[in-house]
DNA sequence: CAATCGACTTGGGATGAACTCG
DNA sequence: CGAGTTCATCCCAAGTCGATTG
């Protein structure tokens, strides 16, 4: 709790205005500008419709009005009062003050406000704009597209629509059952500015097009059924990972019907593409281009959002993200520690810097071993361990129970560095001999023990951790207090790789602060050592970077660990949008990227040919870059680093991939692909055994500046990003409906799938998940033999007949015939709930949700909708969500990604 | 140009608190 | 109110990608 309590009070600090313990903590730096740049692009330049403006504007600016009821206030920042705060004075920052040198703090937060404020000002009237510009890409014209230019997704779904079946087995039948919820009353208002989200979302969502549609007709799932869950199968990953896992296997069953609509966009002008001379997207004509892939396919749709993606493009190509071309600077700075970090003027050309003052204190570590005395077992007799060795020995003891246990790779590295600490002459020679039972036990009760504790005791523990961690979860940077994300040291441990990890099982050591390098403002006090006696091993003042510390890692002694801000910090929250921003920029090149791609498909420069066809699976596949690994890491694959084992031609066009990708997350999917990819990944094939890389002539760093040469700051992940982004947005305007808060949470999680399903974003299912299926089941069928005895005594009642006893042979109450109609109706809703339910856990049992909405989903997308739609934002992002996407919180209703 | 360094994002699982339902 | 679930957080591993180095 401690924790949030200080959150609390920043909040309250700015309550007046509002209280959404959300928002923006401060105003002033690049992000916040960067956020109402662009929503005064948006509104200036973006605005379509007149309605539309009239509605911006007070959506904007007063949000409050109409997000009372949308949102909870909480969540969205009152936006009127340009942001003012100042976090770290705040009350209750009392004691944090404290710890912030008095001078600096105070210091920097008048003069922080100041500059924020008037920052603020300046951005909202320059207003960028229209650098819009230049070279469109061209051709898109022709939007019919047939849907080359979608995003994949799409693609697919347009194949895919026709047989749904694709789709896992499972979901057909909830599909149906979705539908007719789903569509219902209109009620709509009318459609002035003023007039309530609802009325606004009728306006535009439905306008025409699907509004009928049923929601789950038609495209069902594009890639979505690539991947199957049937649990059946489970392939290597699960192999290997021993029973352990359970994850979806994918299997491939299904996806090979599904098939790809897309044919080969070579139509379109491949030649264009080129890209330098790209540089700004141009405007809007290429309607299509950007539209989703699922959304072009219906053109009416697309009419409508076309309006809105205009306007939007303005705003992109402000996006900040490109500014990091300074960048070179920043080397320099670094190493000569010394200097500019002083000056704290405000906007000192910001370059790289990322902030100019910084204020911590430094990390937290975990306690000191506390030996406990239970002796293991060595051949049958009790050891003696010194404390060290007892340490060790128990991190494994307490492993027991996990499937590490049945993994050599990982007894092997524990025994090596265990046996190591024993010393050459111990007595324990061999870890078969080893009984770490009794350790075990102990561990057990330990754990029990806590668990029995009385609440009070539990909270005063709390409480007593709260007091201590209290002074290192708090920065202060340019003189906003920020979360620090995490400031407590890494323990002492084994360590745990995924998959099967060359090191599992490997001593990862305690952590000293003189491993610790401490990132720090150069006026700042420096943090004093926790431990007594102890010293940092170095203190920088670098501020082109965000960290505020870091170790080597022990594992890998090449590798660090960092202490960041936490999410919700202004820092993370500035990357983040600009992340975005950079994928909806490529909204405007995609089409163009893909008629080149398609082109190349063919090209007779080998190189030229599997760079296209890498990309080419990235954008449909959304697959990873596949950075080559060292043998010192489990052995998995991106796009690039595809072996030729991992994919299988199937005649007469279609791919079959399996392979462990990131996590040793295995990936299945067998999907059509056009006839030139299919042909490309044969030639490859030729001649090289199933160990050789597929593309032998690419690696990340190739294709990377390869597609940087399409535009600008192009890299492979955004693809991931654009992809899913787009397929939300995409997926949501078509087939949101009128209904319930429920029935929309319902359509926005359906989204939220696909796109999970795309990413592959995986879960392991739950060791209860059957139990908890067949428990459903059971309660179905009692509600129907319930329903069945119903009927019984509602012919009997209308009879006049008394109703026949109840099992146990009682007599039940005699009740009308319209009573007893009640109570029908009331069983057979909640016999729907209940399949409903049991369809959607079981469509998600191995499906993570979480993954896409917190890394790769704009929630800006997510923000606008529940305006739109009056959908509480809460009901979407939890309490970390809202504080991470703070900077999103007052985006304009009609965004569309 | 390849290898390495460095910084930062993305990911699944574990844990425990907070709800739900009988 | 208690067992079972669900959900939010924490934890830290594992990727991506730009910059440097040699």
């Amino acid at each position: 709790m401690a924790v949030e309590a200080p959150s609390k009070h920043v909040f309250d600090y700015d309550d007046e205005d509002d209280d959404g313990p959300v928002v923006f903590k401060r105003s002033n730096t690049s992000s916040s500008k960067q956020n109402q740049l662009n929503s005064e692009v948006k509104k200036a330049s973006s605005q379509r419709s007149d309605r539309q403006s009239g509605r911006q504007a007070s959506s904007v600016r007063a949000p409050n009005g109409q997000n009372s009821v949308a949102q909870t206030n909480k969540s969205i920042p009152p936006s009127k009062s340009p942001p003012i705060r100042s976090p770290i004075l705040s009350p209750k920052s009392s004691n944090s003050s404290s710890k912030a040198s008095p001078v600096v703090s105070s210091k920097a937060s008048t003069s922080f406000n100041d500059q924020s404020k008037q920052a603020s000002k300046q951005n909202k009237f320059t207003a960028v704009k229209e650098e819009k510009s230049p070279i469109k890409c061209t051709d898109e014209t022709n939007s019919d597209d047939d849907d080359d230019s979608k995003p994949l997704s799409a693609r697919l779904k347009g194949i895919s629509s026709q047989g749904n079946k694709g789709v896992s087995t499972s979901t057909p039948a909830q599909s149906q059952r979705f539908v007719p919820k789903i569509e219902v009353k209109g009620s709509a208002e009318d459609p002035d500015d003023d007039a309530p989200l609802s009325a606004r979302f009728s306006t535009k969502s439905n306008t025409g097009t699907s509004s009928s549609k049923p929601y789950g007709s038609h495209e069902k799932k594009p890639l979505a059924s690539k991947i199957q869950q049937n649990g059946s199968i489970m392939k290597v990953k699960q192999q290997k990972s021993s029973m352990l896992s359970d994850k979806r296997p994918l299997d491939k069953g299904n996806s090979s019907d599904q098939s790809y609509a897309k044919k080969p966009k070579i139509s379109d002008a491949p030649t264009m593409m080129k890209t330098k001379q790209v540089t700004v997207k141009a405007e809007k004509d290429d309607e299509d281009d950007h539209i989703p892939i699922s959304q072009r396919i219906k053109k009416s749709v697309s009419s409508v959002s076309k309006a809105s993606s205009v306007k939007q493009k303005a705003t992109k190509v402000v996006s900040s993200s490109f500014k990091k071309i300074n960048k070179k600077s920043k080397k320099d700075m670094k190493n000569s520690k010394y200097s500019k970090s002083t000056k704290l003027s405000p906007s000192s050309g910001d370059g790289q810097k990322k902030w100019s003052t910084l204020v911590h204190n430094g990390v937290i570590f975990p306690p000191p071993y506390k030996p406990h005395g239970v002796k293991m077992l060595y051949d049958g007799r009790p050891v003696d361990l010194t404390p060290e060795q007892e340490e060790v020995a128990t991190m494994f003891a307490v492993m027991q129970e996990t499937d590490y246990m049945s993994k050599p790779q990982f007894k092997k590295n524990f025994w090596e560095d265990w046996s190591k600490l024993l010393g050459r002459n111990h007595v324990i020679k061999s870890l078969d001999k080893c009984d770490f039972t009794p350790i075990y036990e102990w561990h057990l009760q330990e754990k029990e023990k806590k668990k029995q504790m009385s609440s009070e005791e539990k909270k005063a523990l709390k409480e007593e951790k709260l007091m201590q961690e209290e002074k290192y979860m708090w920065a202060i940077v340019d003189g906003v207090k920020e979360k620090v994300g995490n400031f407590r040291v890494e323990p002492p441990g084994l360590f745990r790789g995924r998959g099967e990890h060359p090191k599992m099982g490997k001593l990862k050591r305690r952590i000293r602060p003189c491993d610790i390098t401490i990132n720090i403002g150069k006026d700042a006090p420096i943090p004093e050592c926790p431990i007594p006696g102890e010293r940092w091993k170095d203190i920088k003042h670098d501020n082109t970077v965000t960290w505020l510390a870091f170790w080597n890692d022990p594992i890998n002694p090449k590798e660090f660990k960092y202490v960041f801000l936490a999410a919700s910090s202004s820092l993370k929250g500035q990357s983040d949008k600009e992340k975005y921003e950079k994928a909806r920029l490529l909204k405007d090149y995609i089409k163009n990227i893909r008629a080149a791609y398609t082109k190349d498909f063919t090209a007779k420069d080998v190189t030229k040919r599997q760079i296209a066809v890498a990309t080419y699976l990235i954008d449909k596949l959304a697959l990873r870059a596949g950075n080559e690994k060292d043998d010192d890491e489990a052995d998995t694959v991106g796009c690039c680093t595809l072996k030729v084992g991992n994919v299988e031609c199937i005649p007469p066009n279609k791919l079959k991939f399996d392979f462990l990708g990131k996590d040793s997350i295995q990936y299945v999917n067998t999907v059509e692909v056009e006839l030139p990819v299919y042909k490309a990944i044969g030639q490859f094939q030729t001649g090289k055994s199933k160990s050789d890389d597929l593309f032998d002539e690419l690696d990340t760093s190739k294709l990377n500046a390869h597609l940087k040469e399409l535009m600008p700051g192009l890299t492979a992940k955004v693809f991931r990003t654009y992809n899913a982004s787009i397929t939300l947005d995409d997926m949501l305007n078509k087939e949101t409906k009128d209904g319930d808060v429920a029935e929309k949470v319902v359509i926005y999680q359906r989204a939220n799938k696909e796109v999970a399903i795309i990413c592959n974003h995986q879960r392991s299912i739950s060791k209860s998940h059957s139990a908890q299926m067949s428990r459903l089941t059971e309660k179905i069928t009692e509600l129907k033999g319930l329903l069945k005895e119903l009927k019984t005594d509602l012919d009997r009642a209308k009879k006049g007949k008394p109703p026949l006893k109840d099992a146990d042979g009682k007599q039940k109450r005699n009740l009308t015939p319209e009573a007893i109609e009640k109570k029908i109706a009331q069983t057979n809703v909640k016999i729907e709930k209940m399949e409903r339910d049991m369809q959607t856990k079981e469509d998600l049992k191995t499906v993570a949700l979480g993954t896409s909405k917190i890394n790769y989903l704009d929630p800006r997308i997510t923000v606008a909708w529940c305006k739109r739609h009056e959908v509480p934002i809460e009901k979407i992002f939890n309490k970390s969500l809202l504080a991470k996407f703070a900077w999103a919180m007052d985006v304009d209703p009609d965004f569309r990604f």
